[in-house]
RNA sequence: GUGGCUGUAGCUCAACUGGUUAGAGCACCGGCCUGUGGCGCCGGGGGUUGGGGGUUCAAGUCCCCUCAGCCACCCCA
């Protein structure tokens, strides 16, 4: 179709953007029960702000163009850079641990796939200035704690956990290093990805051995961890890392959260800036991109801003996830407009004209009520009344409102039989003059339809 | 950036080997059954069949280009 959206840009309709508040809500939700503190930056910035770290080939995968003022910038792919340099400029007056929050659109220029578009809102929850593994394990719990607040289960997502210190401790025990630990690096990043056979002659013609290869394939399976504590336990370049892991692994614990944690030597991380351990976010059954991924990036903040403080963080975008979550029936089903009281003609209507309907709806917003209503004269007036209660439900509306007979208003539920529905009247002048009774009693009536509402499947 | 598959109303799909003004259901709008029973009935709007070019008496149907989507690479978020 000619005229929509750009390639891999998003409408969201009022339904597609209520699944997206469902997403940034639980991920707000989480992240304030965790104590974490929302901050933004510009969603366009200077290009060099990401060329300065990743070299002029990022430019190929960045939203960048000169504006009119001749400033080449770019529309931000991630927003470690910002945080950065966020945290730097004022990482003397910021109090430490700094724990924030952000739910930036991010965009890349690539082609669109799957769980891959040109835009999207990602959380990043970031750590700052906390070099104690207790920190990495408050984050992990963050990302689980927003699986579980959407309805998912260990049985659904799988956290897969390592150690980039570990895994350069075991290396280096076993012999890899120049090329080979380069490549090393890939094999693991791409287990279960690529052929075992290709896999092993990369590493050959890195420089390898048979049995340093085989040693490396073997670091790819899950108990790799546990061979390691075994057979290379008393090696100074492994026992410290070891050590800090565990205690890593016995915070989760404590935590609650061993049911979603799987250790993993194949968690490397695409960019080198992880510095500790790392973890990234699956789907169970393992048919969609990673949900989340994050860990420990020491250095990184001294790099891009002068600072020397530890740091750690993670990135979860919402495609993915929602693809999950729509998968497993999680996403809220579509809702009208949600309006509390619908205005509709009644016995009493003729009377008062179109003013009458007018101020009923006003005096009824004041009131702090949701109300919607026809909006023509002609409907409100002239439409058969079973016409306007059919308005009326179609609209969402939790109940229909009219004036009756005997100069009452009265508010009749929408929701199942008519036999059942509920129905509230007051004096009409009364709700019009927002005497305070009146006023609470239909808020009252429309709050116990809420409740209601709010049982049905 | 490379390769493969697909492209008919808002949605799901029809249209025999190319053959009259491209149909249906759902959705939407209006009306009716003089107050809604997740009903019913009548009527209506909406597609230059993704776009462009070509072959043909005739193209939604065949060919080419292009755009878009999906998938696999690449790369990563």
């Amino acid at each position: 179709m000619a005229g929509g959206a750009l390639p891999g840009f998003r409408d969201f309709y009022p339904d597609e953007f209520a699944h997206r508040a469902h997403i940034t809500g639980a991920w707000r939700e989480v992240a304030r029960r965790f104590a974490f503190v929302e901050y933004d930056g510009p969603p366009l910035e200077p290009l060099d702000l990401y060329t300065k770290k990743s070299g002029e080939e990022i430019v190929g995968q960045l939203y960048n163009f000169e504006d009119k003022g001749g400033r080449q910038v770019a529309l931000r792919p991630e927003m470690t850079p910002t945080f950065a340099r966020m945290v730097s400029a004022r990482a003397n007056a910021l109090r430490k641990p700094v724990r924030w929050f952000s739910i930036p659109q991010l965009f890349r220029y690539e082609r669109a796939q799957r769980g891959r578009l040109r835009e999207h809102f990602q959380l990043n929850v970031d750590i700052v200035g906390e070099p104690s593994e207790v920190a990495d394990a408050e984050l992990l719990a963050v990302a689980i704690g927003i699986m579980a607040e959407l309805g998912l289960g260990p049985a659904d997502v799988r956290a897969r956990v390592s150690d980039r210190r570990l895994l350069n401790g075991i290396l280096a025990a076993l012999g890899v290093a120049g090329d080979a630990l380069g490549v090393a690096y890939s094999v693991l990043d791409k287990a279960g990805r690529e052929p075992e056979a290709v896999a092993r002659e990369r590493l050959a013609k890195a420089g390898l051995h048979d049995a340093g290869v085989s040693a490396v394939i073997d670091l790819c399976a899950p108990a790799a961890i546990d061979r390691a504590r075994q057979t290379l336990g008393s090696e100074p370049a492994v026992r410290e890392s070891l050590e800090r892991f565990d205690r890593y692994m016995t915070h989760l614990a404590s935590l609650g959260l061993s049911a979603w944690v799987d250790e993993d030597l194949s968690i490397v991380r695409g960019l080198d800036y992880y510095t500790g351990i790392v973890f990234e976010l699956f789907d169970a059954k393992g048919e969609l991109r990673a949900i989340c991924g994050g860990g420990r990036y020491d250095a990184l903040l001294n790099d891009l801003g002068g600072v020397d403080l530890p740091a750690l963080g993670f990135g979860m975008g919402d495609v993915v996830l929602g693809e999950l979550l729509r998968e497993r029936g999680l996403l809220p089903n579509a809702v009208g407009s949600g309006a509390d009281l619908f205005v509709i003609g009644g016995p009493g209507a003729s009377a008062d004209g179109m003013a009458g309907a007018l101020e009923l709806v006003a005096a009824l917003r004041r009131a702090g009520l949701s109300v919607d209503h026809a909006m023509s004269e002609d409907r409100y007036l002239a439409q058969a009344p079973r016409n306007q209660f059919e308005s009326a439900k179609k609209s969402g509306a939790l109940a229909a409102i009219y004036l009756d007979e005997g100069g009452l208003v009265t508010a009749k539920g929408l929701a199942g039989k008519l036999a059942d529905a509920p129905v509230f009247s007051q004096a009409r002048d009364a709700v019009v003059a927002a005497d305070t009774t009146a006023i609470e009693g239909l808020q009252a009536f429309v709050g116990a339809l809420r409740a209601a509402a709010a049982t049905q499947p």
